[in-house]
DNA sequence: CTGAAAGCGCTTACAG
DNA sequence: CTGAAAGCGCTTACAG
């Protein structure tokens, strides 16, 4: 049998099909009495919206969506995403938002597949990640007007809302401990240079050796995966001054730095201390377990998804700070051999 | 100004609306010049399809769905979903068709989800993952009518068509290796007990081991999670006759066990071979490099997609078998030591 | 091969 | 507080 419309339930109340739609979308219009009863024969009949005749309605799509651009494989070793997705899903199912989900190969078919959704209705708005310097998406989805919120520091957000935290305060906190733990040669492998926090991280680094006194600060770019930050690794144990400790902007990278130490003989912490921007269960899943920045990603999804659905609905938002993230100290961190 | 719909492209053609219709659809009804003048005005114009008003008129929503029932943590951790979500995309987006994700508390509300977005006609198929015994969602999407593709055995699939790929094979590959390398003693940590492939590759893995003549075999149950791999291996490694072999069941697992040997101090592969199920990019990012059984895991997700989109286009489909995973040696597993 | 029309299931002004 | 009606943008029989 078919399922039920608005107006079997209009037809069984003996109302219009109006003061249905009034009744189960909670708008005034309908008196509490017949709201009710409203309500009783929907859930009997169990009736459920029909979201394309919302949506062609003028009504929302009831979907918000995430364009992820990285390749398959990154996407899938860097639990990050994941969990963000995990976040976004938590307020969104509460909320009956469904989630749509796209890879893309780049920042110009992000910003097509965003023209797209919205030209379709497919989504009421959009979440978007990895903020560059003087982002593209910014501008386009301004012009748009349609509702996102990004993930990332304000300063390149543009007038979209957004979720962030402090980066820069966070790798101050790194520095500020390998110095005290007596580290002068620290080196840090950083993300892909185009993305805005990378460079507010690298903006902080600088600084804060430069408050210690340290001269000899390297950094080296990489991208996120193992392969480079081992290649890089190699690279720095290597050399005439190999660094006595490194930070690596992502969990993948400091795993992969970590195995390249083992094999070549040095020890961690003891020749060389390692630090994982992004403490996912990765880093206490080696030997030994990372000194790690611990954020809760999941928390960011959600507080994202929130922001994004008062957006949606024209509450006034603002600006939302996540935590700090915290310096957790484990097995891969300890002051530097003395006769270094 | 207001997007375009197929009313301006008639006006502008000198059309009907159906006309229109039919000439973007590709349908016959229109003589191929003016199908090609419809699409010229129409490209123009910057008309996309508005979804909502097509799913509304019986046609497809142009989505498909995906529910996802592991906690935040576990799903962050294991990149199969990533590879897989991506796999399945690289065919959905082709053809212009979403991904809804929602990530699910357990089987009973998937089902929910299952019901809820047919109901409001928000996918046209789904695709299910992880197949138990008696997977109560077989026989709902059945009674559904819910076109479904399961990742998984045939055998536990009921009506619904299946990708599979032969589990016992690769397992029982992998055994005849480490008895060809010497092993005699092997144990196995498996994934949870109630999914069916965990059932398979138990059989497979008592079945070799009876075949080569070894009876200190050993299964230990788990649940792909990096700490439970940690407790089981400590405790297999503490044994008097330890394991010179495990296997285990995802490469999250393997890597924990990995670590757990060099935090008790034995060598891999010296004192214990170890292999990943799973080939993913964890496994290279560790020293030892793990040997694991290697799959195409966006591949099964591409595979997956294409015989959905068929399955929703009424094109009659069958079960299709997806290669066998292939063991992949890397410096983790070796012969055991002499005096074992 | 083409046109005119009904209808999908909602929402929302507009009258009462 | 309630009802009758228009309309969202498509698709699809049904006539010509």
């Amino acid at each position: 049998m078919k399922r039920p419309t608005i107006a079997d339930i209009a037809r069984r109340a003996g109302v219009s099909k109006g003061a249905v739609s009034y009744a189960l979308n909670g708008q005034a219009g309908v008196s509490e009495a017949t709201r009710a009863r409203i309500r009783g024969i929907a859930e009997e009949l169990g009736w459920s919206p029909n979201t394309a005749a919302r949506a062609l309605s003028g009504a929302a799509a009831y979907a918000v969506g995430l364009a992820l651009c990285r390749p398959a494989r990154v996407l899938g070793i860097e639990p990050f995403f994941m969990e963000l997705i995990s976040g976004l899903e938590s307020e969104l199912s509460a909320r009956s938002y469904a989630l749509t989900l796209q890879v893309v190969a780049d920042p110009v078919s992000e910003v097509e597949v965003y023209r797209r959704w919205w030209a379709e209705r497919r989504v009421d708005g959009v979440v978007i990640v990895d903020l560059r310097h003087e982002d593209p998406r910014v501008p386009e989805l301004e012009k748009l007007g349609l509702p996102a919120v990004a993930i990332g520091d304000p300063r390149g957000a543009g007038n979209l809302s957004g979720i962030w935290a402090d980066d820069a305060g966070a790798l101050t906190d790194v520095v500020e401990y390998l110095v005290a733990l007596g580290h002068r040669q620290i080196a840090r492998v950083t993300g892909l240079p185009e993305l805005l926090h990378t460079r507010i991280r690298d903006e902080a680094f600088i600084a804060a050796c430069t408050r210690a006194g340290i001269g000899e600060q390297q950094m080296v770019q990489a991208d996120y995966t193992g392969a480079t930050a081992a290649r890089i690794t190699r690279r720095l144990l290597s050399s005439r001054t190999p660094p006595t400790a490194v930070l690596y902007d992502n969990d993948v990278m400091a795993v992969a730095g970590l195995a390249v130490a083992q094999e070549m003989g040095r020890a961690v912490p003891g020749d060389v201390s390692i630090v994982a921007w992004d403490d996912s269960p990765l880093c206490q899943l080696v030997h030994p377990p990372l000194t790690a920045l611990n954020r809760d990603i999941a928390a960011y999804g959600a507080h994202a998804a929130r922001l994004l659905l008062a957006l949606i609905e024209g509450v006034p938002t603002d600006d939302f700070q996540d935590e700090t993230p915290r310096l957790v100290p484990r097995g891969s961190t300890a002051p530097p051999r003395p006769d270094r």
